[in-house]
DNA sequence: TGTACATCAGTGAACGCGCGTTCACTGATGTAC
DNA sequence: TGTACATCAGTGAACGCGCGTTCACTGATGTAC
């Protein structure tokens, strides 16, 4: 048997990682379902063969896709929502990790907007599965907090749901922003996207979005303006939670 | 000159027509940049080259089809806002005018939250911009109640945004909703889409949202869970409003 | 009303092209003795 | 350690196919007199 071997393994897995990779750089000017096989196998280097050494289709590789760009948005939130303590701040480091999450994995981003009401099912079930998952654990996050006073199941699951949608909302809406001003600090390829500890070209800009922003001009006032926008729409959520009990 | 004829400019109209309903219609299972032009003609019964005639090419056609698509929402909606007293009440006519919407074109419906960040940049174009009329519709209606309260205008429109966003949300929902059970009951062709005075058999089964519901049994509850909760949600954010200047 | 000419929506054949998939193969890596 | 055999990731050629676009054309509709 051949599990957990060496050298061929790993060449293997590289060449994995690379149509990957490849595969999302390529949707970041296109949609999944128009993709074209011998366009990822051209852009790594291999035979077209190749491909089916790894994926039965591209649906098969979309699948792949939105585990890795929405497992990491899993510890992030689980840290912030946990971690704050007033409303205000706990508002602020959500929209800042936000904003620093899209400019770090800006095509992942796009990728799961793009394909989450795309042209092929199998993808837009796995994204539908995974932000469900996402809304039970923001609803688990919370429920200590709301159960206290006595909020049924059912409206923490309508809250959590929003706080998903408004996420993902939000975003998206950083994306647009970024992709205003090409001229960005974080154009980095496809190959160092997946380092769990972000290169430091990734980090800086992130920092932006709060008092510096010495970048592209144009597009950094953008995003701070879609940050205000955020941050304003949780507070109005969070009054809302806030007297959702009294009548 | 041709301007205003009669019989070839009708004729040609017809066309045009029946390009853009088969090309919704083929929209229903992929993204507009996967479809093809010959699949189009070929559902309409004309040569290829017909297709040059009407539209420079399929992300022409696209375009058309956001207007057409978001244009029928603008008085719906207009009319709700301005209409109602209650918080309650206006929130339950917004809710069911959304159901009702979804479930005469579904097709547009679709077409609007698949391109929307899809693969065409002219038509994520014309469907950002329309939108962002939305929210400007959005905020003149609600100015009048809000000013009397002295709310910066930077407030309104983000209030308006976080509005036009969750009936975005809300209408995919049901759309989603609705794909689950294929046997309802305004299963109509590509046809009657465009009659603004709805068939008779589109208007019976919006009446389903509520009381009634002798439906595909599995598909109407679901509906009514999304009912259920973008009502709260906007509940929630109307309760979020009612408090934002207090401090 | 009738005739001669202009317009132009739709035709159908042709083109070159890149696609997804298949197949027997090669040769480096892994395994057994 | 050395040898003989097995595995299997990647190759490259071949296939049939449908694509978008072009072009000169046809014939019904529109216009001028």
């Amino acid at each position: 048997m051949s599990h957990r071997c060496g050298v061929r393994q790993a060449q293997k897995e590289k060449t994995r990682r690379a149509l990957l990779d490849a595969a999302l750089r390529l949707l970041e000017d296109q949609s999944l379902s128009s993709l074209g096989l011998r366009e990822v196998t051209r852009a790594v280097g291999v035979a077209p063969a190749a491909f089916y050494r790894h994926f039965r289709d591209l649906g098969d590789l979309g699948v792949a896709l939105v585990e890795e760009s929405l497992g990491s948005l899993h510890h992030m939130i689980g840290a912030i929502l946990a971690g704050q303590d007033g409303d205000a701040e706990r508002i602020d480091a959500t929209v800042a990790a936000v904003a620093e999450h899209v400019r770090r994995y800006p095509a992942h981003i796009r990728f799961i907007a793009r394909e989450r009401h795309g042209g092929v099912r199998a993808v837009r079930e796995a994204i539908a599965a995974e932000l469900d998952r996402f809304a039970d654990e923001v609803a688990t996050d919370f429920c200590p907090r709301l159960s206290a006073e006595d909020w049924p199941p059912e409206d923490v699951r309508m809250l959590a749901e929003l706080y998903v949608d408004h996420m993902v909302m939000t975003a998206t809406a950083f994306l647009e922003a970024q992709a205003e001003h090409p001229g960005a600090a974080g154009a980095s390829g496809a190959a160092d996207v997946e380092d769990a500890v972000g290169p430091a070209g990734a980090v800086g800009p992130a920092g932006a979005v709060g008092p510096a922003g010495a970048e592209g001009a144009a597009g950094a006032e953008d995003e701070r303006r879609v940050a205000a926008t955020a941050r304003k729409q949780l507070l109005l959520i969070s009054l809302g939670r806030h007297h959702w009990r009294d009548g």
